[in-house]
DNA sequence: TGTACATCAGTGAACGCGCGTTCACTGATGTAC
DNA sequence: TGTACATCAGTGAACGCGCGTTCACTGATGTAC
């Protein structure tokens, strides 16, 4: 409504791209209009211009924030197995599947990502490889970059298997799966750990 | 142009579910428009109501024809382990990842699907599993069911590992998820395979 | 310290455009006689 | 066999609507004097 500090502005934008963030997930990008997106925090349409250059920007910004966000949560949790072991019960529990808003965006909008254009794209590998990186340190504290393709690989099974879930009609093969996929995590991510 | 025998009808629609189902895994399901779909088929966008009761019918239709094409397409593979290993090898490839208006519709939609209405989750459902069934098929011919959730888990991990590689903009890492990949994925078959 | 002014985040209407769907119409066909 | 007619797949314009983006305007603020 009016004009305040510098401060006030940021807090403002962040504002915008959490909520942003949220709705993205839950509806997905192409489904999430910039009037809804700011409604979402409380502004009107014509200010979205005063904080980002195009809705494109937004994704990015929102998209890079969700996986530092993500990235920052996994380094809270207890150092070593205990705390991947909770990141892995966690990530393929029934609860992250049934609420996306809150959840992965990676499990919630990788192939609309894979459409995007190249800054979208430049944004999520970034925020994904902080994010991956932060699991191999884990895995592999001296040199996490030697298991990074194997750890990422891990990752697209447990991001397949909440996607898969959430669009199977049969909600006990759903869960089935949720369940194969924790025990498949843990021993893949078990096995990379002796190895190292 | 005019009416033709049922045949002709029959010949046109199959035509607009086929196109379709290449232009969706393209491009994505919301930013394909019924004129551009028609376009495809060489006809102008009046004409789908004499096809279909709604987009979301032809989506659902057109998703059930390609999980259904491609199950025909592993059931032509070579028996046994040296086709399932061909599957593995096609699905992970560098080539598929790169068409993907060729390829495995999950690759392509899967959480658009996730985000659509029951009746396009239920075609997409049993489509899957005719497709699924036809991999457990190979791995435990006397009792198919019994792996059934396993197999979808490591399919999950397939189509999570295409989609990472088309998100990614590090090209060489994007090439490393899918060898990593390969090799996981023959290594968990190869497990079940073993233990029937 | 008090007043005049420049700033600019935010408003809300409008822009052209493409969406899914409807509809009056066309005209080649298969059918009835 | 030849002619009149009913059928209906396909046409293309139009419907209301929401999209991303632009823009003239507002008004509370921080700043200059």
């Amino acid at each position: 409504v009016a004009r305040y500090g510098k401060e006030q502005k940021h807090a403002t934008r962040q504002r915008i791209v959490e909520s942003a963030g949220r709705r993205f997930k839950r509806d997905g990008i192409d489904n999430s209009g910039v009037a809804a997106l700011m409604a979402d925090a409380g502004l009107t349409n014509g200010a979205f211009y005063a904080h980002f250059a195009s809705k494109d920007d937004l994704v990015a910004t929102a998209l890079a924030d969700q996986l530092r966000a993500q990235a920052e949560h996994l380094r809270a949790l207890p150092p070593g197995n205990p705390g991947l072991e909770q990141f892995v019960r966690w990530y393929l529990s029934v609860e992250h599947r049934d609420a996306p808003e809150d959840g992965c965006p990676s499990a919630a909008l990788l192939d609309e990502i894979g459409r995007s254009q190249p800054s979208i794209k430049e944004a999520f590998t970034d925020g994904s490889l902080l994010y991956a990186d932060e699991l191999a340190a884990r895995l592999a504290p001296e040199d996490p970059l030697s298991v990074r393709a194997q750890v990422l690989t891990v990752f697209a099974m447990m991001l397949g298997a909440v996607q898969l879930s959430r669009a199977l009609a049969d909600r006990r093969l759903a869960d089935e799966i949720l369940e194969e996929a924790i025990e498949s995590a843990l021993a893949q991510f078990g096995a990379l750990n002796q190895s190292r």
